[in-house]
DNA sequence: CTGAAAGCGCTTACAG
DNA sequence: CTGAAAGCGCTTACAG
């Protein structure tokens, strides 16, 4: 008794061997009950327990793990573009991490989470290493660097999934893009706007904006419009891309008279740029953006969106690092709303 | 080999054992050539070091470190409002754990995040259960029960680190919230405003926000103003605490050409509300705000706000938890700047 | 239902 | 400079 008081003053590990010597009972006993094997009757069990408390032990899920060969633990990978800092990176990215987190949380897992920028510093091997079962990797299509280090590294029997991959050939989880486009488009219709423009990018790395064009176009068509495309510029960041595309339209004099962006961030350029040039939003222009991120509730007008069930994608992100068997289509794919808020007129 | 091969393909763990067998020596010494030990000639560790990319070996880390006794693994704790979901919490949050992240890993460790909500799953015991070897604790100082478990179990000898904590006995680091609080306040003297009054809280459990006002106070005195304080009530979301305390100034006729308000959240439905009222920012009332949050950028105006050194935040949060001595007060006061922006006319 | 023993994959005294 | 062996703290066949 004193020995083990003296041992816990100094920090030193309380392991089940002294629980077991505490309780009466063999270190194996005090594992299995620990673990809540049946094999152990509850009164042992609560004399087991009992005694942990007493002596403030707990499992060592280091060793834990090591003798049963599985980690419990998921690793999250955040790619951030190059030089950028952590308050720059894109919201939708933040959101999203919290949502795997919560959902690996909810299926017991732990998570491991990194920024990776550059490629001294990239890193997947975490099964080999014995830190993970598996990978989830999301962030920015903007780093070409990242995105042909993991999808080599995918090529094995790793486990790994990518939020919103540029190759298709990756296991991978993406917001319903397409059905997004449609929701967004023809809203716009249905306020009465004609002139409905695509800011976007189809050949861009980014394939998820290919689908939202797609979305777009079907709503389009199934109006009798004329789908019309400005492709963004991606070397600049979003937000330029936004007031550029902007500035180019009127300066081409383009006909306008809404916005479908495919982004929300581009979509908070374009929007400053119409402020710019005194177009009022959403009388003149109407405008939708593509994340539904937070700073869209504080422009004036607040802009509407489309927003993946951020719930969801963690759930479904999880579930695919984690089973087995390949996941169908439709478990990898995010279900979206329409976010209201101000940047479209009330219809009529 | 063929037996390697087999086991490879089976994605059986490749061992220290099977590199030392391929590079024809003992396991011990495969373990000293990877550790980079000064004991093995450059030789045998090129040997080694060949026969482990061979095989595609990787050190298993989870049992390097049970032998070693340590994790190299930081926890890092959000504490989240009770029922918010993963893209409402606070993006100041989202950027400091960006920024704990990117410093844990410059330092050699990393980092086992979690969103922590209820008391149901509150969990703090890193270091008894082999996981970390110490936690940093951040987010919300609105979820009282959060703290109430954490501040109990910091009593112990643990290595516990946290931001902004309501408790002066907590090992904390903050920022420079005085010092914000005069800048703040100086800029809005030095562009010609008079009646400035302090949208915040000073018995609230959000210590920080004492240190704003009394650097507010400081200013205004020195200027010879009379400082004014508009508790806000903490009970609602923030956005609401900003709105209504506008609205009560107008209710009850308080003059006011500017104000300083305690944080960004507050600072954009104060903004709002004051737009909805048809005062103009900055001309008929300045706005400065603090945290420095990207949705700030959108507004119109921009807000102006005082943003903490992210960086120097995360570096001294990872240095304050694994620093055996404790740190001295100026290592853990992160530096605050002014981030002009448009809510601020300009001087003169 | 419980215990004695092996072993997960490493690092590190201890020898030589 | 290298090797044989112990041990980090568990879980889990194997016995009884």
């Amino acid at each position: 008794m004193t020995e083990v008081k003296t041992r816990s003053r100094l920090r030193a590990r309380v392991t089940s061997f002294d629980v077991a010597e505490h309780a009466g009972v063999s270190q194996s006993t005090v594992s299995r009950a620990l673990a809540n094997s049946s094999a152990i009757t509850e009164v042992t069990r609560a004399r087991v327990i009992k005694s942990a408390e007493a002596l403030g032990y707990m499992v060592d899920t280091r060793a834990a793990q090591l003798r049963q060969g599985r980690t419990g633990t998921l690793a999250v990978v955040v790619i951030c573009r190059p030089g950028e800092a952590a308050n720059d990176i894109n919201p939708f990215y933040f959101s999203l991490l919290g949502s795997v987190c919560a959902a690996a949380s909810a299926q017991g897992h732990q998570t491991l989470v990194s920024f990776q920028t550059s490629s001294e510093q990239f890193f997947g091997k975490y099964e080999e290493s014995g830190q993970a079962d598996g990978a989830i990797v999301i962030g920015t299509t903007a780093n070409d660097a990242a995105w042909d280090y993991f999808r080599q590294l995918s090529g094995d029997e790793r486990s790994m999934v990518f939020w919103g991959s540029p190759f298709d050939d990756l296991e991978w989880v993406r917001s319903d893009n397409y059905e997004g486009g449609l929701i967004a488009t023809r809203k716009l219709i249905g306020a009465g706007y004609r002139n409905i423009v695509h800011l976007g990018a189809v050949d861009s790395p980014q394939r998820q904006f290919r689908e939202r064009y797609e979305g777009y176009c079907a709503a389009m068509e199934e109006a009798g419009l004329v789908p019309r495309l400005l492709q963004v510029d991606y070397e600049a960041d979003r937000e330029t891309q936004g007031h550029n595309a902007v500035a180019q339209m009127i300066a081409t004099e383009e006909r306008f008279d809404a916005l479908f962006v495919a982004c929300d961030s581009i979509a908070l350029g374009a929007m400053e740029e119409l402020r710019e040039r005194g177009i009022s939003v959403p009388d003149q222009c109407g405008l939708i953006g593509f994340d539904g991120i937070r700073a869209g509730t504080h422009t004036s007008p607040p802009l509407t969106s489309i927003e993946p069930d951020f719930e969801v994608a963690g759930a479904m992100l999880v579930a695919a690092v984690l089973s087995e068997a390949g996941l169908s289509a439709a478990e990898r794919r995010v279900p979206v709303r329409l976010l209201e808020r101000g940047s479209v007129r009330r219809s009529g």
